[in-house]
DNA sequence: CGCCCTGTTGCTTTTATCGCACAAAAATGT
DNA sequence: ACATTTTTGTGCGATAAAAGCAACAGGGCG
């Protein structure tokens, strides 16, 4: 496997940069890279000229460009979840999510919508881009359960297979429970839609539903 | 000044690619790039492993390290914003909101403050990460103001660009009033910052404390 | 069957990058 | 206020990393 130092320098740099909430220092950048400082500043000024970090005096910070990029993340599918997201969310009562697989041991969360109508001052903390493991939660649990059964899974997957969701408490977040269903995308990978909730509900019934999503989506992308 | 030639072709790749809504082939991307195919390749390979881009057959799209990048972003914007939306709410003794725009008719407030000093029971209907329409709310309002006059938009928005605020009533919640200003993220993503007060107030003074917040705002994501 | 395209690898050559060393600026202490 | 330490920012020559070329296996197609 052949990848590019130097690129991928940057790239670290950037994951570094993005990571950091109120900005970094060239020099913790170098230090975190472990790379010499005059490198950092190659590499920030290299950064800088995309747009994809932005320096206000020393420190170095997540840019615009950042935004511009993900604006062009709208696969026909992001955008043609929204409004099914937003039903979803509706329809339950609890925050929905659309969660795509990336490679074969993560996945991401790529969009989302809260209910409009609020049942108290609920804040899920499941995040937009944050990326996570396959087997922590219901929807990364969803999407395993798409494979073919596979020696070692967890039961949670072949439960999750057999009945069509998967349904998990407190993985991502202390006293969140999750819903979710998978559902192929046909060029390349698995995905999930599923609601995250911090009460009670009827798992029954918000499972149809989830299960419904899945399917309304599952068939919007294979037109 | 020294910019890095391979990051920075690694950078103009992931450029193309996010442009290219359907993917391009990586043959595609030498020719535009002017490199060898081995090189590309190469380049592709590395933004793969950090998520950037996805491979499904032949085609390299945008990968969902994109979206991360965005979350972490808005996350940073939001940080940055609270200060400012503090400072905006006790100056005016109303709740203060930073709202970003959601594609092209929505609009979602991302973070808020309430004046440290209460002027008696407020409560604001105005709730973070509730989508809501452009047209509706102040907020929403200066964000269209921030586009290029279009045919058929509503007086309130022509005279919302003119005087730099826009003021609303009633329209989130019954008798709420709402002053806000927009401010343009160098990327894609309009932004606006606004108060609420379900009292009555100075709108000459409010809106000049409110536009003066977008515009430290506004660089704080320039620069 | 022959042709064109994709994806990958090995190797030579060059050139872009590294990392030292140094200047400038800021922060610190007295 | 001044001296000193720490941190920031930048040339420059040596070197290692990437460019560029060529070759090759597989696959799809006429």
């Amino acid at each position: 496997m052949a990848t590019l130092q130097g690129l991928d320098r940057g790239l670290r740099a950037l994951n570094s940069i993005s990571l950091a909430a109120d900005g970094l220092t060239v020099a913790d950048l170098a230090a975190q890279l472990d790379v010499d400082r005059a490198i950092a500043y190659r590499i920030v000024q290299t950064l800088e000229e995309h747009a994809l970090v932005s320096r206000q005096g020393k420190r170095v910070r997540l840019g615009a460009g950042a935004a511009t990029l993900a604006g062009r993340f709208q696969h026909q599918l992001v955008l043609a979840a929204q409004p099914v997201l937003q039903e979803l969310a509706d329809a339950t009562g609890a925050s929905a999510f659309l969660t795509l697989a990336h490679g074969a041991r993560e996945c991401v969360p790529v969009a989302g919508a809260q209910p409009t109508v609020h049942h108290g001052p609920v804040q899920v903390g499941y995040r937009i881009g944050v990326r996570h493991r396959l087997e922590r939660g219901a929807n990364g649990v969803a999407i395993l359960a798409l494979q073919p059964p596979w020696p070692e899974e967890s039961e949670e997957i072949a439960r999750a297979r057999e009945s069509g969701y998967s349904i998990t408490s407190g993985q991502l977040q202390q006293g969140a429970t999750g819903v979710a269903a998978g559902f192929e995308v046909p060029g390349a990978v698995g995905a999930s839609v599923g609601v995250v909730a911090m009460h009670e509900f009827d798992v029954e019934s918000v499972a149809a539903q989830v299960k419904e999503a899945a399917s309304r989506l599952a068939s919007l992308s294979n037109a």
